[in-house]
DNA sequence: TATGAATGAGTCTTCATTCAT
DNA sequence: TATGAATGAAGACTCATTCAT
């Protein structure tokens, strides 16, 4: 009756998972999940705190995983740009980080979707405007640096965020709507050279 | 006592109106509108079918007004396109045309975020995707002829997918980060630049 | 099926009322009065707004009475003291006013001790608290004119809080101890001489 | 890791002790002494039968000084009025005792606070009424007395068991009112007063 | 000694919906 | 036209308690 390891946990984690993924963080039903699990209330309760600490469970390793990526994305801008930076490559080594973030999106592919789009009501719910603030810091120095060395003018504050913004949601359209991690990549230079010539453009070079 | 023309079913749809944009159409409480419309739950249910109905008519004037406005972009483009376009203009005739549908966002502004962003749950919750799917049968044509004017390949499917989706979600942006609609006029331009480069970019142009 | 009167929202009150007196606010069930109601739980919902408006209903009509009467007694006492005070008669008036006060609780007698012992974690439950506040603030005048017709010296504000408490915890006693109003106002005569001896011992009298 | 002596015992003591005094014996929750004392539910279990039993240990010290006491004080009580009393005398060997039991509350302040008043549902809820009544035994033996060595009638049932109730509501009164037991024993004369005064008059005095 | 896991019934409350009148 | 009444399932969450290890 009694689980050695983390059986029930884990059941329960799945389920939730399950849950969540299909009818997102507000709609999905704890009663639910514990049936699914064949498990009592009672017992979810002894693992997790509340319906908002079990979410950030299923989706704490793409979140942590992101967040790394990110993190690596943003330094590597940062020094990249400030070295010049050829607008013709488009294979280029910001390819390369894009490419790793892409990987990780498809490596929890559902949980991501779930926590970038389907996660309104719970603490996480704005993991991607966290993101998106994240970003659009970094940017900021990026592309001073770029106006300055290309003498035009800086992008204005609404116009940065605006850019980030659509960075971010040309990421999550990827995963959304790629089958696979393969499409994900094939499309993944027509992305980003899409999103180079709108900087680019609104940057007036 | 009795009211002599729609004044109950008018106090039932103002109130649905706030209480969906407030809370989004899966978390308003049918309740909650009823009382505020000092009316009771059997009232309601007179003048709609159910939730989704009421939903539906509270949003209904933005969405013919956007199909509309839509059905006037796409004809203008097909039509535009056809006759060869300069890509230095920014006040060209499409700019006028994505003008209008600002306009009529911005004149239905809490409506149309209702329907764009908080209608999860109801019959509209893929309006958004609806718009996309118009637009993107639009943009095949236009592609297609701007493609063989240009000499240059013809634009695949999940980029033209990709290109419509981001069309439609920067006017959404617009929407949503605006504070009225001067604003969004003013920003409207670098808008429609970024957008341009980036298809641009995309058809190797 | 449907009630003509208010009849289900009578059949609830009854079973709450048996309920509460029962097990006092916080152990009375919820479920266990609709299904002693035979009713569901939502009509509960229909007539009241939570359990706590429930229980307020409940204890609504004794409250108020013993409100009134405590507005009579104090308006009495005011002006009664005022006039002198013979000490040794056992019959004056305001026995009067605390048989009415005595004859009222009895009339409601579940309820009262349930208001005034077993209403912990309503909003009522300080509602012995506010009697004794407002009987203290009478006293207050009533004993610094007796004080001063006298010549001693007046009460302190400890002294006047602890005889307001033990003043009304005697009324609560009689309440709870009395198998029925006839044997309460047997034993009031009694109750009324202890006070008063008390009174004057403190007042040093 | 595992304990010598009684050390998780006394965590637990204590966790619980600081429940109990805080939310009262039925709003307590296991969980939280638990969780307080760092120790899992389980062991609860092994050192006390249930939730009661466990009350019962963290107000047992309290419990059994205040029955000495309360023993002492009717021995005392039983044997002085045999001899004769001197009503004028406010600094009387029962000041004494009087003074004693107030210094043992106020040792245990918080655990008799508890017993007295927050013990509802446990089984030693009705600890106060097992004082009252030892109490009233031995008012029943030193009144006849006093009444025989006076000459005036003894005092009923009815009269004696609430002359008791109001003298321990009294000494309940002093122990949640005062601040500390500087202030307890200062106010404590004119308690004594008042309740003498009020026995005197039912007395006929 | 104590843990960690699990039970299962219980808490109050909210929901969209129905229907006789 | 509208009301008032009622449904019944579901919501998240808490409880004291048990027991194999």
């Amino acid at each position: 009756m009694t689980a050695t390891d983390g059986e029930t946990r884990n059941k329960l984690l799945k389920a939730a998972r399950k849950e969540f993924i299909d009818k997102g963080y507000m709609n999905a039903s704890l009663r639910a999940i514990c049936k699914d699990a064949g498990v009592t209330t009672g017992a979810l309760y002894f693992f997790f705190k509340d319906k908002d600490e079990l979410f950030a469970e299923v989706v704490s390793k793409p979140l942590f995983a992101i967040r790394e990526a990110l993190g690596a994305h943003l330094e590597f801008e940062e020094q990249e740009y400030s070295e010049g930076y050829d607008e013709e490559s488009s294979e280029g080594p910001d390819t390369e980080v894009s490419k790793k973030i892409v990987e990780i999106m498809f490596k929890y592919k559902d949980e991501c979707v779930l926590l970038l789009t389907k996660s309104s009501g719970s603490s996480l719910e704005f993991a991607k405007d966290s993101f998106i603030e994240r970003l659009e810091g970094s940017y900021r120095v990026t592309t001073d640096k770029i106006a300055e060395a290309r003498g035009c003018k800086k992008v204005d504050d609404y116009t940065l965020h605006y850019l980030t913004h659509m960075q971010v949601e040309s990421f999550i359209y990827l995963l959304t709507h790629s089958k696979d991690i393969d499409e994900a990549l094939k499309e993944l230079p027509y992305i980003i050279k899409h999103m180079r010539g709108g900087w680019f453009a609104v940057m007036g070079m």
